[in-house]
RNA sequence: GCCGUUGUAGCUCAGCUGGUAGAGCAACUGAUUCGUAAUCAGUAGGUCGGCGGUUCGAGUCCGCCCAACGGCACCA
């Protein structure tokens, strides 16, 4: 007898040794039938597991998220398993689930092209309505190697090989088609009924770009075709919302050959670029700092006292003048905001001194990271450099988070990731110190009742820091603000003030920037908007649209009030019909669109269409006014 | 940087197996003077990403380079 527990409580009890299935068929055909695996005492398993003793036991469907993971990971094997069919040279790796889907790495001697990947999701098509048993097997480690090299699936033995001695080792079988994997799987290849290949791509042998390249086949797999439809609906939304994309269309920016990640600002693009540095600053100038400004382009020899020189040159522009110094573009605006500091004395009463500086940078990016305005060569960081005692630290770091966060609210980013990463291998500092610093940066984040991700080893060799991230259109992530702290120039830079007793002390240094790059910035702005910026951003506020030839003269007056009133307002006197020139203008995504004809003339009006077709009626010219300002005022997100 | 894909007019795209470039929108000109998402007609516009090669002949085939796009790696 073998009582099994079900999650509400109740309690089934069976003859002997009983699966997962058996229970769910006992509970219902609907329920056995939309089962992909079960859990028993909280342990994801087959639906085939035989289940001993009593026992807890949870049926996971399709519709559960781990059975959605199930799904996926055995759409990876059912790839693998069409690959091998269809091209047996090829060697089988890894096949792990990601976000929405997954992917599978082939050891291929060639690359796969796009009609290799129409085949292979035939295949895999023909091979799910054959419903194919999938079973688990436990092998012997040994046998499990020898096996796999004996098919010469080189890369399966070593994974093997690498699994610590006495783990179970569990293959599945499908058909002809063998694989090591910890499971668990569908019970058989008919629940997989809806997926899709998206691209190919090569991608390194263990992540790391000194081993051989593979071919990565992503895709992406649902419960149902009506899921996997609504999943390609979604990215094709998120594509229209696409910066890029959107920077053309708006005639924001645009980019050249000849400067490779390098941004042309076109007027309106530049106008929202301009707000963001005037909003940056008056919350700076709020928050206690002032701002300075160091050269673009500085000798050799800075660089080679900040260390960047050694550590970071192939990231660097360098030039050379006529009179054959070297010089570098800078690539962080550190060395000069130190450079600064040293050039009079300080203080222990001027500390904490924090100091900004809207610095453009040049960096070297490699070729294939560039990305629209998300990464690029050429950016404006905002950045600063707090200079303060050990003691002010904890509190200085605090204020930063507070600010950044605050800030982000305001532009409407409500969730945003902090990521910790702390002391990495090769670092300077002792230990005693790297927990005082990582120690700050956590309560920084814990004290405001927030949570951070644990990236241990992986802040830089001066020291921790704190990352904040956003998220663009189709849910990549970017890092927009960071918070570091620096053990490092002010020892290279030897700066100091001067404290209480008249000593020289060595100040701390963090390093922060709010936006991170404005271009970045501005790139998910546009994106989290769908480019419908909030009015106190958009770079055309209001057009003044007449209907006829005859009322261009009003359309000229009212245009002239806002202007001088501080809106952003223009006028569109073409010869062009008013439907015309009202498409048009939507489509451009200008807030609010004044209509002016014969009637508004006479009394002094406009008539108001606001963004999204909304007929606000017509009012004097003094109260669209009042309305646009309060809503400028309040950064209202609503026209 | 690595793998793959792409690169034709300002934009979006067509151009079969090589025979000397085409549409819509935009622009310009004219007509129309219009009340809330595209008025009509006409005109002009391209060294087909760049360089080299094969060929009687290359947008089309081959090589190299550049850039963009999707990944990977990178992002002290």
């Amino acid at each position: 007898m073998v009582a099994v527990t079900l999650p509400d409580g109740s309690v089934k009890a069976f003859e002997g040794v009983v699966t997962p299935l058996q229970v769910a068929e006992a509970i219902g055909p609907g329920l056995a039938k939309a089962a992909v695996a079960a859990k028993v005492n909280g342990r994801l398993v087959d639906l085939t597991y035989p289940i001993t003793e009593d026992a807890n036991v949870a049926i996971v469907t399709e519709r559960d998220p781990e059975g959605l993971e199930v799904i996926r990971h055995s759409t990876a094997h059912l790839l693998a398993h069409a690959v091998k069919e269809l091209y047996p040279e090829a060697q089988v790796t890894i096949g792990p689930v990601i976000e929405n889907g997954f992917y599978y790495d082939f050891a291929f001697p060639r690359p796969f092209t796009p009609e290799d990947l129409e085949r292979i999701e035939e295949r895999m098509k023909a091979l799910a309505a054959q419903q194919i048993p999938v079973v688990r097997e436990e092998w012997d480690r040994d046998e499990a190697i020898r096996f796999f090299r004996d098919q010469g699936e080189y890369y399966k033995a070593e994974i093997i090989a690498s699994i610590p001695e006495g783990e179970t080792i569990s293959l599945y079988r499908q058909g002809n088609f063998i694989d090591l994997c910890r499971g668990p799987h569908v019970p058989d290849t008919g629940k997989l009924k809806a997926f899709k290949l998206t691209k190919v791509a090569g991608a390194y042998w263990r992540g790391d770009a000194r081993n051989e390249q593979l071919q990565r086949i992503y895709g992406t797999a649902w419960p149902d075709k009506k899921a996997l439809n609504a999943y390609l609906k979604q990215l094709e939304e998120a594509e229209k919302r696409d910066h890029r994309r959107l920077g053309v269309q708006l005639d924001l920016f645009h980019f050249e050959d000849v400067a490779p990640g390098s941004v042309f600002w076109h007027p309106k693009g530049w106008r929202i670029f301009q707000k963001l540095i005037n909003y940056m600053r008056e919350r700076q100038l709020e928050a206690g700092y002032i701002e300075i400004n160091t050269p673009d382009v500085m000798d050799r020899t800075l660089w080679e006292r900040s260390g960047h020189w050694q550590n970071y040159h192939d990231h660097m522009f360098v030039t050379q003048t006529e009179d054959e110094r070297v010089f570098a573009l800078k690539p962080m605006n550190c060395p000069g905001a130190c450079t600064w500091y040293k050039h009079g004395l300080h203080s222990y009463r001027d500390l904490p001194l924090r100091v900004a500086e809207f610095g453009k940078v040049h960096r070297y990016e490699p070729s294939g990271a560039l990305h629209g305005l998300l990464r690029v060569r050429h950016f404006t960081q905002d950045d600063a450099h707090i200079f303060c005692t050990p003691e002010q630290m904890t509190a200085e770091c605090a204020k930063v988070v507070r600010l950044i966060l605050d800030i982000y609210r305001e532009f409407g980013f409500e969730q945003v990731r902090i990521k910790l990463s702390t002391r990495p291998e090769n670092r300077i500092g002792s230990d005693a110190v790297w927990d005082q610093l990582e120690a700050a940066l956590a309560d920084a984040v814990t004290g405001l009742g927030l949570e951070y991700e644990l990236f241990p080893g992986e802040g830089a060799f001066y020291g921790p820091k704190l990352e904040f991230v956003l998220r663009d259109a189709i849910g990549r992530d970017w890092q927009c603000g960071t918070l570091q702290v620096d053990m490092n120039l002010p020892e290279r830079f030897d700066i100091e003030y001067v404290a209480e007793d008249n000593s020289r002390r060595r100040p701390v240094m963090l390093h922060r920037a709010l936006f991170g790059s404005l271009e970045r910035f501005l790139g998910i702005l546009i994106e989290h908007h769908a480019g419908a910026l909030p009015l106190w951003l958009a770079p055309v506020q209001a057009v003044v649209l007449p209907i006829s030839e005859r009322h261009a003269e009003y359309a000229v007056s009212v245009q002239k009030q806002l202007r001088a009133a501080g809106l952003w307002c223009e006028t569109d006197l073409r010869n062009e019909k008013i439907t015309y020139k009202i498409r048009e203008h939507s489509l451009q995504k200008v807030p609010y669109l004044l209509v002016v004809g014969d009637q508004e003339a006479a009394s002094g009006q406009v008539a108001v269409r606001a963004r999204g077709g909304v007929d606000l009626g017509a009012m004097p010219v003094a109260a669209f006014l009042a309305r646009a300002q309060e809503r400028i005022a309040s950064r209202s997100t609503e026209c």
